[in-house]
DNA sequence: GATGAATGAGAATTCATTCAT
DNA sequence: AATGAATGAATTCTCATTCAT
C-alpha cells in the first residue's frame, strides 16, 4: 500500500491545445470511473473516450494513479470551494445561525457531484488520496477556530473532541445521505434535525 | 460495478479437515489484504500462503471476490454479534442507560478488529458488498424501534429521520476514530461526548 | 546500467511437462536472438514460438533479461566444460604440449555454437553478465597456476601480467577468428601460429 | 540485424548556430550513453539535454541509431588519429622499435576517453556499425605492410596470419585492460610485457 | 480431492518519429 | 529553422482461472 508510483502531473499544458487535451483527458477519466468503477478505469481506454493517444495521457499523467488523483483533486477543490464560501460569512455569525450556515455547506458541497462523490468515495479511497480528508481537515479547522472565539457559549468543554465530534457527525449523515438515502437531501426536515443534533449538542435544548 | 461474478463460497467443506482449509485460506487473505491492500493480493499468493494450492482455493471459493467477500463477512458477522449482544439488554433500559449501551456497543463493535475493519473500508468497499452496510442497517433497525416505543420522550419527530441522523452520527464519529484518530477510543472522555451529542439530540440539555 | 530485474530464474520446474516447457523456451529465445537480436527477441515472440503462453514463460523466468541470461548461461557452461576437460590434461603436461592443448580447446571452446556465442557478444554483453568473461577468468586462474609451477623455466617475471597478457591474447585471437575470419578456425596454420605466439612469449624461439 | 533504418547524419549544418547544435546534441547523447546505456538513451531525453527540440533533433539525424553511430564515429575517429599519427613514424623504424612505438599508440588510443570506449564496446557494439573494428582493420593494414617490407627479418612466414594474430592480440589485451583492469594502463611493466610478446613472437627470443 | 502447470486476455507504459504551428 | 504536442505500435508483465494428471 506504499507509494511509490509518481503522483503529481508530468508537466503544465503550455499551449491552448494541450490544456484541451489535458481537459478531455480528466474528464474521461470521471466518466468512465463513473460507469464502470476503478477497476475497469484503464489508461488505453481513457486515452481513446478523449479521443486522444495513449502516449499523449503519459505526457501529462505519470501513472494511472496520478490521473484518478487528479479527478479527485478537482472534484475536492470544488467541494472545498464552496466550503470556504461559507467560512468567511459563518466567522461572523451567532451560534444558531452559524449552524444552519455550516450545514447548508456542508449539504452544497455534497451535492456538487453526487454521483462523482461516490465513485471517489468507493472506488478511489484505497489510492490513499488524501484529497478526501482533506474536506474534512478544513472543517475541522474551521469549526475548532470558531468554537474556541465561542467556548463559554456552549456546553462540550474538550474543543478538540467537540470538534471532532461535530465535523464527523455532519459529515457522515450528509455523506450517508448522499450515497444511500438522496431523498433526504432535498427533505428540509432533513436538515433542520441535523441543525438540531448539533444546536442541542453545543447549546442543549434552551434554544429551541 | 454490475456483479457478474459469483459471489457464494463454492461448496460447504464436510470434512474437518476440509474446514481447516477454508480456513486457512480465509485467514491467508485477511493476512495478505491486510499487508498489501486488495490490489496486491492475488489468489496465487493466498494459495501458497495457505499452504494449499490454487486449484483448492477454487474448489471452495468461486473467485477471487467471493475470497474477499468471506473475510468481509466474517468481520461483519463479529461485529454485528457485538451489536446484537448489546441489542438484548438495550431494549429494556431508560433512555440515558440505552444510549450509553448503545454507544459502548458500537466502540466495541468497532474495537473487534481495526486495521481490518479499515482495510476492509479502504480496500474493499468498491466491491459492492453490502456487508459493510449491514451493520448500520441492523442499528437503524434497533434504534427506530427502540425510538418508536419511546416517541413520546423524546424531541425529534420524525423517527425514521432520527434514526437516520442518530446512526450515522455514532457510526461515523466512531469510524473516523478507528481511521484517524485511534487515540479517541480509550478516552473516556470521548465516550462521554459521544453520549452527550445522541442525549441531548434526544432529551435536550434537561438530562445534564 | 544498474541491474534492478531479477535475473535468476523463478521456480524450478519440477514435472517432466513443466522441464520440457522450459526446455522449448530457452532453445526458442536462442533461435530468435540468432535470428533478429536481442532488441526483437520479444517476450511474447518467444512464447509463441516455443509454443507456449507468455505467462508460461513468467512462471520461470522473471524478466526477459533472466530468460537470455539463461541461454547465456548454457552456452556458456558448454564452453567452460570444454576448458574444464582439456585443464585436467594439461596440468602434468610439460610446457609445448600444455600450450597445444590449452589453445586447441580454446578454439575448440568457441567452436561449441560459434553463430550463438557471436550473438552473445554482440547482442547480450551489454546486459552486464558475468558468464561470458568466466570463461576467460577461469583460463586466467588455469594458467597462473601452470605458469606459477613453471616459473623458473619461463621468460616473463611477472606471472600475474604474464597470465592476463597469455589468455587475453589467445581469447581475442581465437575470439577475433570466430567473429570475422571463421575460415582461420580450420586452418591448422592458424593453430600453429597462436602456439608459437605463446611459445615464444614464454620460451624464447630456444623451442623452435 | 539488418539495417533499414537511415544511418548517416541528415544533412551538414551550414551555419555557425547549426553547427553548435548538432553538437550539443552529439555530446548530450554521449553523456546519457555513459551514464545510462543505451536502452534508456531516448531521443526525447538527449534533445532536452541538449537544450533542443526533438523537432531540431530529427533534423539532423535521421533515426536514433544514427545519432549513436555519430558519437561512434567521433570516438573511432580520435582512436585512429593517435594510430595514424604513429603510423608515420613507424614506418621507418628497426623492429623493436617499431614495435614499441606501435603498443605505445594502441595503448594511447584506448586512453582516449576509457569509459566511452567501454561504453562503445558494451552498449552499441549490437547496432552493427562497424566503426569500431576500424581500428583494427587499419592495424591490420599497416602491420600487414610493416611486416611484408621486414618479411626475411621474421620468423612467421604467412604474414596475413601474423597480421592478424598480432593485432588481435595487442588490441584485446589493452582492450581488457580498459574494460577490466585499468590498472594494467600505466603499469610500464605491462606494455613491457605487451612489447615482450610481440617482438618474441616476430623475432624470438634473440632479441631479449 | 488435491496439485500446480498452463493459459491468454488485457493492463500499464515507453519511445521513436511526425507534423501543425 | 525550431518547437513540442501528439501519435500509436509495440513491449513487458500480471493474474484470475482452468484442467490434465
Amino acid at each position: 500500500m506504499s507509494q511509490t508510483t509518481e503522483l503529481k502531473p508530468r508537466k503544465r499544458p503550455r499551449q491552448r491545445r494541450a490544456q484541451a487535451t489535458v481537459d478531455a483527458i480528466v474528464e474521461a477519466t470521471a466518466r468512465i470511473l463513473l460507469e464502470d468503477g476503478y477497476d475497469k478505469t484503464s489508461t488505453n481506454r481513457v486515452a481513446k473516450r478523449a479521443g486522444v493517444s495513449v502516449g499523449s495521457l503519459y505526457q501529462y499523467f505519470p501513472s494511472k494513479e496520478a490521473l484518478v488523483l487528479e479527478v479527485a483533486r478537482r472534484h475536492s477543490d470544488e467541494m472545498i470551494g464552496v466550503l470556504q464560501q461559507a467560512s468567511i460569512d459563518l466567522a461572523g455569525e451567532p451560534i444558531p445561525q452559524a449552524i444552519r450556515t455550516y450545514v447548508k455547506a456542508m449539504l452544497a458541497a455534497h451535492a456538487v457531484d453526487p454521483p462523482l462523490h461516490k465513485v471517489m468515495v468507493e472506488q478511489v479511497l484505497h489510492l490513499g488520496l488524501d484529497n478526501i480528508d482533506d474536506l474534512q481537515e478544513r472543517a475541522r479547522t474551521l469549526v475548532s477556530a470558531y468554537l474556541t472565539l465561542h467556548a463559554d457559549e456552549i456546553l462540550p468543554k474538550n474543543i478538540e473532541i467537540a470538534a471532532f465530534v461535530l465535523v464527523s457527525a455532519v459529515e457522515s449523515v450528509t455523506h450517508g445521505a448522499v450515497l444511500y438515502a438522496p431523498e433526504h437531501l432535498d427533505d428540509p426536515a432533513f436538515e433542520d434535525e441535523l441543525c438540531a443534533l448539533i444546536q442541542r449538542y453545543l447549546l442543549g435544548s434552551a434554544a429551541d
